[in-house]
RNA sequence: GCACCAUUAGCUCAGUGGAAAGAGCGUUCGGCCCCGAACCGAAAGGUCAACAGUUCGAUUCUGUUAUGGUGUACCA
């Protein structure tokens, strides 16, 4: 069920019945709410197409409403459906304005028993979305946020649509890095059983250094790779070993990828970011050899200054898209390459309908190379659509890349350390005596968290934004404790009436506003996902909430006299809360009974 | 050079081919006898970067310019 959906039929039909085309009876919300609840453009488009006045047709398609013909085909249901409109009206230049009794809103919200019933559309669609992206051996820093948040939303909100999303994190442990890392490894540790000749693999094989090492090593290498050619040239050979699985290093490369990732386990736990998948660039090397001959055989392939390369480009374009390189001169695959591969595992292993790609805004060329490649290459059936979601990034006051005062990039770590001590602040002030030191601990890290993604979230994914710490921090305003405090207002409220409540009905305007904002979920929930965009839940439970809020300032609940009203009340804000927390589910939010 | 993206209130950001342009923060003022004040209410604050075009109607679409950002074959 959907209201905009069913009241377009309706008009939709007054048009064709007038002679007009059906598709002039889309209706939209009003954003004019003073004036009615839902308008309808179609007589001013039609104006042209017909050669008449929009008033005209506008006032021919109010007076078929009220004429009744319109309702025929809804025999059983058309009681209902013939008095909802409060008010339809043709006012100038061509409007048709909407509005509908209390009563209907009132059946609507009481069918209402759980938040999926606010969901009429099932999709059934299998999606793989690519998020999250880190780097073995670089710890997780402020650049990873976005897409793990982002990413993580937006596979929730697949599957609340029904979608069969699964989430594949894409470590990036196959490329140039790895290489750095190992020759790092070698010049630190050159005894190591894995760089003896005639290496076999044992159980006993550890690694000599931790996780701080580690995630020392690759910002080292990376930098002595800048200043020394030779460096560089021994990470590329290394690379290229690794690739070719040599035994040695390809069993240190397994033994640091799990270090890392265990790492990043913990990190993105704490953010609430879970993956189906913990694949990796390296998972599809299997299917490298069969892509470049698949590629070759095509082919669409050719040499240009000793790499193999694929032409990409079309006629269309404004731009000079360059050749995609398949393999580089030195032999070593890169990121087109196992991009590429990847998507042949993918369809091999899973079949998706849709492989989403969320990443930065910088790799949108990449993506369009890597995608016309694989058309070209027919690696992929033609049902299985590609799809590249760019964010904006992080930046600091200056507009460039966020850095901290020091100058380094600014560790998820840190982040999430500042940010709930902050929150541990706040609580300890307020919260009562009986709460445990676990507890509070525990809360501190979920508001924390939520003041983080909220404050993340609510940018368009699309654009750079500037990031504030001293507003990330402040828990005041349009923020993620906002959210979490009006369910604990809610949760504290319930303790003390029970949930049993009644048929809710409208007493005041903040009611109808509430109600009316909690019956238009499904419309916000696919545009995010359309748009792949959560900002719009994100101001659609702000909304929620601040009208929670001000109902909550101006209406008594508890002491309400009248049994009627304190019980549609209760069943009210029981949903308003139910509500709340399945948004900021959507959003990978945690809620809290208290704070 | 070429291409892409941005430019909306003091700050940070939403938003839309239509009827008065939105929020949070900040500023000023008001509100705890009373269900949790991390709250609520009110006010001030904008020629939606500039110019031109399309349209009955443009902040929204198109073009030009300005400013800022990003990308432009062997990094990912």
């Amino acid at each position: 069920m959907n209201i905009i959906n069913e009241i377009s039929e309706i008009i939709s039909e007054a048009f064709e019945k007038c002679g007009y085309d059906k598709n002039l009876g889309k209706i939209a919300l009003s954003n004019r709410p003073d004036l009615c609840q839902f308008t309808c453009n179609g007589a001013m488009a039609g104006a042209k197409l017909y050669k008449k006045p929009p008033l005209a047709i506008a006032n021919e398609i109010v007076e078929k409403i009220h004429s009744n013909e319109v309702f025929d085909c809804y025999k059983e249901e058309s009681a209902l459906r013939k008095d909802i409109f409060s008010k339809i009206e043709a006012v100038p230049p061509g409007f048709i304005n909407i509005s509908l009794k209390n009563e209907f809103f009132e059946n609507y919200i009481n069918k209402i028993k759980s938040f999926d019933d606010l969901i009429s559309q099932k999709f059934s669609d299998k999606i793989i979305l690519d998020y999250g992206g880190p780097n073995v051996a670089k710890p997780l820093h402020i650049g990873h946020l976005r897409s793990a948040i982002i990413g993580e939303s937006i596979k929730r909100i697949s599957k609340a649509l029904g979608y069969n999303t699964i989430g594949d994190i894409h470590l990036g442990d196959w490329g140039l890095p790895m290489g750095l890392i190992i020759t790092e490894i070698k010049e630190r540790y050159p005894n190591l059983v894995y760089f003896q000749d005639n290496y076999t693999p044992s159980e006993s094989d550890s690694l000599p250094f931790g996780i701080d090492e580690l995630n020392e090593i690759y910002p080292t290498a990376s930098s002595k790779s800048k200043l020394s050619d030779e460096y560089k040239l021994n990470a590329q050979e290394a690379t290229k070993k690794l690739q070719n699985k040599d035994i040695g290093y390809y069993e240190l490369w397994k033994k640091f990828v799990a270090l890392s990732i265990e790492d990043s386990k913990k990190i993105y736990a704490d953010l609430n970011v879970d993956f189906d998948l913990w694949y990796g660039e390296s998972t599809c090397r299997d299917y490298i050899q069969k892509l470049v001959n698949t590629l070759i055989e095509k082919g669409i392939t050719y040499e240009s200054e000793g790499a193999l390369v694929v032409d990409v480009k079309t006629e269309e374009d404004k731009l000079e898209i360059p050749p995609i390189i398949i393999r580089k001169s030195d032999g070593a695959q890169l990121y087109s390459t196992t991009d590429l591969a990847t998507i042949m595992q993918r369809i091999e292993m899973f079949d998706p309908n849709q492989i989403i790609y969320l990443t930065d805004n910088r790799q949108s060329l990449h993506f369009t190379q890597v995608f016309r490649c694989a058309r070209k290459g027919e690696i992929l059936p033609n049902k299985t659509k590609l799809e590249h979601i760019g964010f904006g990034t992080m930046n600091g006051k200056d507009g460039k890349p966020y850095k901290t005062r020091d100058g380094g990039v600014m560790q998820l770590s840190e982040l999430i350390k500042t940010i709930t001590e902050k929150a541990y602040e706040e609580i300890s002030d307020r919260i009562s005596n009986e709460t445990t030191e676990k507890e509070k601990r525990e809360i501190a890290q979920k508001v924390g968290i939520a003041a983080l993604k909220f404050g993340d979230l609510y940018n368009h994914r699309s654009r750079d934004y500037i990031f504030d710490m001293d507003r990330f921090i402040s828990f005041e305003g349009k923020t993620g404790p906002y959210l979490l405090y009006n369910t604990a207002r809610i949760n504290s409220i319930i303790k003390k009436t029970g949930s049993d409540g009644g048929r809710i009905r409208i007493f005041s305007d903040t009611e109808f506003d509430i109600i009316f904002k909690i019956l238009f979920t499904e419309d916000i929930i696919l545009r995010s996902f359309n748009e792949k965009a959560p900002n719009y839940l994100c101001e659609h439970v702000y909304e929620i909430a601040s009208l929670f809020s001000k109902f909550y300032s101006e209406s008594n609940i508890i002491n309400e006299e009248s049994e009627e009203i304190r019980k549609s009340r209760i069943s009210l804000i029981n949903l308003v809360k139910e509500v709340i927390i399945s948004i900021l589910d959507l959003l990978a939010i945690e809620h809290v009974d208290k704070m």
